[in-house]
Order: C-alpha cells, then structure tokens, then sequence
DNA sequence: CCATAATTGTA
DNA sequence: ACAATTATG
C-alpha cells in the first residue's frame, strides 16, 4: 500500500492506446503518481467480443505502450475476469488512488457503461474526469432543426465545418520517474491468454503491420508527405492505394482524429513543400467525417449493427445459401476483382474502400445474401474493424442504411476492375494463378479464348474457379427481390433516454 | 407545404 | 437517360 502523500490517479486506457494527445494521460501526469488499467473484458454481455485480426492488433498495441510507459516506471495492468466496476474499484483502493480518468467512448454500450460508473464512483468520493476523444465533434451537438440526429451525410459534415475548429493536440505528457510505484497486481494469466490469442492468428498480420504509436505517427508523416496531394485524384486506384492507412491506428487509438486533422490542415497551409491541392485536403477530411458521421449515427441508433435502419429491408426474409457464401469468404466467387479482395483481406487483415464496396455489393445483390454475414466476416477479419463503421457500410451497400445506396445499384464486378485495376495489378498481386492472364481478360477469364488460357496456364474450374453465378441473371434477380422493399416504412425513433454529456 | 438534393453506378 | 425515396431547410 502506497502511503505517500502524493495523490495517485488511475488512468482507464481503452480505445486511446497512446502518449501524444492522449488528455486522460496528460491531464493524471500533471496531478502526480498514476497507474494505467486495460481491461480485458470478453464476456461481458452486450459488448462484442473483439475479433480475430483485432485481438492481435490489440495484444501488440498494449506492448507496444506497456513498453513505453516503463520507462518512468508507470505500469500498465491488464485486467479481466469481473466488471469494470469492480475492476476499477479494487485497483483504486489497492493503489490508494483517489481519482480515476478516462477518454470517452462512444459505443452504446461503452456509453452507458462508463456513465453508470461515474455515478457510482463520484457516489464513493472518488474524483471522476472524462475527456472528449475519439471524435472531433461530440455527438450532441450536431443536430438537424427540429433536435434529431443529421442523417444526410453532406448536412452533417456541412454543420460540422461550420462549427469552431476541433482543439489541438495536447503534447506528450510530461511524466515524472514513479520508482516504487510498480505492479503489483499485475495479473500474468490474463496477459499470456491474450498472447496465446494473438499467436493462434492464422492470418500472416506481422507481414503487413506494425501496431504502434511510433508507426502510427511515421505513416501519417509519409502519407502527407507522399500521396496527400494526390488524394482527391488517386485515392480510389488500387494500383497506388494512396490512402492513408491509418484506420487501424484510430481505431485502438494509437494516433487521435485531432492529431490527424490539425496535422494534414497544417500541411496544406504551410508554405514548405510539399503542396497540397484544396480539393485533396478537402476529401480527405471528407474522408474522417465519415467516421464521425457513422461513431455519431451508433451512438444515436444502438441497433444499427444489428437491425436494418430501413425497416422495409427485414422483411426480405432472404435465406442464405451456405456454399455461395463460404465461396465469397475464400475468395472463390470466379470474379477476379471480388476474389482478390477477399483474399486480401484474409491474409492482410484489410482491404482498400473500393473493394469493400464492390464485394458487399457481390454478396448482397448477387448472392442475396444478408448484409449481416457479411458484417461478421469483415468483424473477424479487418485488422481495422470498428463497430460503427462497419455496420453503417454495409447497411449502406444493402442499400437499409440512412443515406444509404439505391437498391437498384448493382455494382459490376467486371467494369469496376476495368475501372480500378486497369491494368490488373491488383488482381495479379492477389490472385498469383491468373498472373500471366493479357489484361484483356484479368477481370473476365471465362471469356477468354482457350488457347489463351492454355498459354496462361489456366484450367478453369480447377486453378480458378468458374464464376459462380451469372452477371445478368444475378442482377436482374437483385433488382427484383429487392424492390420488395418499395413500401413506406417508419424509420427507427433515435435513442432519446441517451444520458448526454454537458459541456 | 414544397423544392431540392442525395459519396463513391449501370446499361 | 435513368432508377426511388427520403431528409432537410
């Protein structure tokens, strides 16, 4: 038991796994001694259990900041097994701490959670201090005329432009040296099963990334550095893939949306090299407010990863066809553009906008499969999945989703590989079988000649599969039973009890 | 109430 | 050219 007289805070770290502007860290490093808690906590009901790609991104992130943090001594204590409640209170009172901070969460469940213990820890005269995080604008306070929820995309980054800048950076903390103030219930069991998680990962992820505040940092450095400008013009090659590659790293918070915002606007404002087309600044902020817009849209409509936001969309009634979706999960649907991305996802952990786009397209409309499978495959497999992102994509794919995609809009595969991957790069990279394919066909190798797929070394139906349904037909199949949904329905009412924040 | 506009397409 | 519906001011 610590019995100085040095007031100790608790710092609950969660999806904020990083030094720089980190206010929780910043703000307990200015009052004195801290220790820092990751709770672990998969079995709590009503809380998604973290994925498989996710767990690994995880186990390596709080080594990566347990790592750092060592260094002035502050430990960092990996907890599961009881409720955070529990959790917290026990290591307050072990620690002697008399304060506990912590970077808000957004997530229905996060939310409320984390608001019924403030109440209860302020109940116990313990000193309570939440910190805005995670999203530039609080979900409070974009609203439409009459108070709602903005559902429209372009209104809500509209109003979000309009309002003051988001706040700048806090810098690193400025930590003091805590010898003695080491772990001391520090529990191994818990800290070894998310390292036997982590291990049992049968994707090749430490091919593709390195988690990590450092990393995070050096690639937003040559993203500005090396594809900010061309953004608005590239982002969408697949050839290039020019984006930023950030989304895992603000996911589990190793980088924050508001050093990222100030960080790109600071680029394309100074006057040093290298110069940044407004229209490129301008999408890619675009591009963040669609996070914000989809974490606000969860937070307003809990059920969105579960239910259809368009009520018409349930009653589809569509049965899934086991074998068509394990084809589209293996990358085997016979539509190089679709199989690629798949298969990068399976390895890699992740896959380009693009892609996502056209192979939700592919299993709702053309397998007529519901958006929900798909969902839960994207959850276990993207290294970046993020809850609300992810339920609000594919809502908008299935066209159930506000501001979603028309149900008529089918993507097709083969011009949009025509379009994307002009010259078959993508394709190639991760379909080595159909490399020696002439670009003529790379996106439709049924069509092609049999001396050519001779030439190719291509036996259809065994080194590559045949498709596995018709473009046409499937379309036209798409378009009919999704017009089902034609019927004015009410629209879900947005979560009015929701406790709110004051500023 | 009405006018307007709505991320990323297809044939 | 076109598809259909809805949110928003």
């Amino acid at each position: 038991m610590s019995s100085s007289k040095i007031p100790c805070t608790l710092v609950w770290l969660r999806q904020d796994l990083r030094l720089i502007d980190n206010p929780a860290l910043f703000h307990a490093a200015k009052r004195g001694q801290l220790i820092t808690v990751y709770i672990f906590d998969e079995d709590c009901s009503g809380k998604r259990r973290t994925g498989q790609a996710c767990l690994w991104w995880l186990y390596h992130s709080l080594k990566s900041l347990r790592n750092q943090l060592s260094q002035w001594n502050i430990p960092l204590i990996v907890k599961s097994g009881k409720d955070a409640f529990t959790i917290l209170k026990e290591l307050l009172d072990s620690y002697n701490a008399d304060a506990i901070y912590w970077n808000r969460c957004y997530e229905p469940f996060e939310y409320n959670r984390d608001c019924s213990i403030e109440e209860k820890l302020k109940m116990e005269n313990v000193t309570v201090e939440t910190y805005q995080d995670r999203v530039l604008f609080e979900p409070w306070t974009i609203k439409t005329a009459k108070g709602g929820p903005v559902q429209i995309y372009v209104h809500f980054w509209n109003q979000c432009l309009s309002l003051p800048q988001p706040r700048k950076p806090y810098d690193k903390p400025k930590f003091k040296n805590q010898t003695g103030c080491q772990s001391k219930c520090d529990e191994p069991a818990v800290w070894q099963r998310l390292a036997k998680l982590s291990q049992d990962m049968p994707m090749k992820l430490q091919d593709f990334w390195h988690p990590g505040e450092e990393q995070a940092i050096s690639k937003l450095k040559s993203f500005i550095k090396n594809s900010l400008n061309a953004y608005a013009e590239k982002s969408q090659c697949l050839r290039l893939n020019t984006t930023s590659n950030l989304s895992p790293y603000l996911h589990f918070g190793e980088i924050s949306p508001f050093t990222v915002w100030h960080s790109v606007r600071h680029a394309s404002s100074s006057a040093e090299p290298p110069a940044v087309k407004s229209e490129s600044l301008k999408q890619y902020l675009r591009s963040l407010g669609w996070r914000e817009y989809t974490c606000h849209l969860l937070f307003h409509y809990p059920d969105l990863p579960q239910k259809c936001f368009r009520s018409s969309f349930e009653q589809l009634k569509l049965q899934v066809d086991p074998v068509k979706l394990q084809s589209w999960q293996q990358g085997n649907t016979g539509y190089p553009v679709v199989d690629a991305g798949m298969r990068q996802l399976s390895v890699a952990g992740i896959m380009p906008n693009r892609l996502r786009m056209i192979v939700a397209s592919f299993l709702i409309k053309h397998l007529l499969v519901p958006w929900q499978k798909g969902e839960e495959w994207f959850w276990s497999k993207l290294i970046d999945a993020d809850l609300a992102q992810n339920a609000f994509n594919w809502q908008w794919a299935a066209g159930s989703g506000p501001n979603a995609c028309p149900y008529f809009r089918v993507f097709n595969p083969i011009t949009q590989g025509e379009k994307f991957d002009a010259d078959g790069y993508y394709v190639r990279k991760w379909i080595p079988e159909l490399a020696a394919l002439p670009n003529a066909y790379i996106h439709k190798p049924w069509e092609a000649p049999s001396t050519v797929l001779k030439k190719a070394n291509i036996v259809l139906g065994k080194t590559y599969p045949r498709p596995i349904v018709q473009h046409k037909a499937a379309r036209e199949l798409a378009l009919a039973t999704f017009g089902q949904t034609k019927r004015k329905q009410e629209p879900p009412t947005s979560n009015s009890n929701k406790r709110v924040k004051e500023e």
